[in-house]
DNA sequence: CATCTCGTGACAGTCGACTGTCACAAACGG
DNA sequence: CCGTTTGTGACAGTCGACTGTCACGAGATG
């Protein structure tokens, strides 16, 4: 979540300056939305001048997906270490699950993180530019796992597929009581569209 | 495509210069990217004066939207019309299928359309967010034709997954050869992911 | 401790989306 | 044909994202 944290004064003060206005941002956007709140209420909130925020951030945007709650980075990873008897949907499936457990301690920032980015188009589109970037690694990997290199279109197809089960999922999540987990929701999600298509 | 055509002097000028703008818009947002693209820019290709723009369209992002190629307007009145042996999976990839008959047609205002869209996330959120509606609309359908008002929320697992599948489909389409029909695309993801889950 | 570096605030400025207003001219309605 | 409605251009103005610059002061460096 945090990376290799320098203790020097410095570090400290501007890794500090960085959560504040990443913390300030995300709940600002979350409750008044993103559109409406100014960068400089931001910079107010986290106690930094308005400059200062693009000091940090290039972008309004790009403050938003600077901490990646990293579902996707272990992907590939968990996916070759799926059973080989398994079949691709299974395998899928089942990396999902693997990577969504204990998922729970993150709900409330996650919660924040959704209300945010539902807030406005931009955002959305953001997201939607990694989902095609998660859609790709999810194909490699798939392909990895036969021992290709260039993911066949079907890949492609239950990469996209998978991805949007994941999105029905996270969202039944969230509206649904804390005591829910993730990954169940998730497996269901995979069960039940195995159970419309046969 | 147009709505109905009140042939008096002045609806038929104010329907040229929406046309006009429409025109403008996608063409110059499809080359050269939405975010680069001023409105005056749009404006004067259209030959009309930048207040003018916003006389027509409330904002810069609505002029995109503005010409469905209405692929989910018919949705719920072909979806009714597939026979009732079908499972819901077949009846939604039947019905795809159908809705995609003679798009063959559009093609060229398609791959405008989707270069626009596709060169701002503004765009791309906006999309989404229709998509979103389209997935209600479907779910509500399927939901229909088992004599229910209110979607199960395998529904909506079955319309987010064949909304996946269609836009596989149709970024295949574009991306092929303009030999082949959406509709043989379409059908083959429905196809093939019913291969990969089985 | 002296010097240098670097993060920050303050300020001014650009650019583009969008709005209000006004006056003209063409189209509408009687 | 005449008064009224209405679409349009011209112009001025707001607002917010983002940038360049400068000077100051607190940390890094020797």
């Amino acid at each position: 979540m945090a990376q290799t944290t320098a203790s020097t004064p410095r570090a400290v003060s501007t890794a500090r300056v960085r959560e504040a206005l990443i913390d300030a941002a995300l709940e600002l956007f979350a409750r008044d939305g993103f559109d409406p709140t100014p960068t400089d209420r931001v910079a107010e909130r986290a106690g930094v001048s308005s400059r200062t925020f693009f000091r940090y951030f290039p972008t309004k945007e790009s403050v938003v997906f600077h901490r990646d709650h990293g579902f996707m980075r272990s992907f590939a990873a968990a996916y070759v270490a799926q059973p080989r008897d398994l079949d691709d949907y299974d395998a899928v499936r089942a990396t999902f699950v693997a990577l969504a457990d204990g998922f729970g301690a993150l709900r409330t920032r996650v919660e924040t993180y959704r209300a945010a980015v539902d807030s406005s188009p931009v955002l959305i589109g953001r997201e939607q530019e990694q989902l095609g970037a998660h859609a790709h690694t999810i194909a490699v990997a798939i392909a990895a796992r036969h021992g290709v290199t260039a993911p066949r279109d079907e890949a492609y197809t239950l990469a996209s597929v998978s991805l949007a089960l994941y999105q029905r999922a996270l969202r039944r999540w969230l509206d649904g009581p804390r005591s829910v987990e993730l990954a169940s929701l998730l497996d269901d999600e995979f069960v039940r569209l195995r159970a419309l298509v046969t």
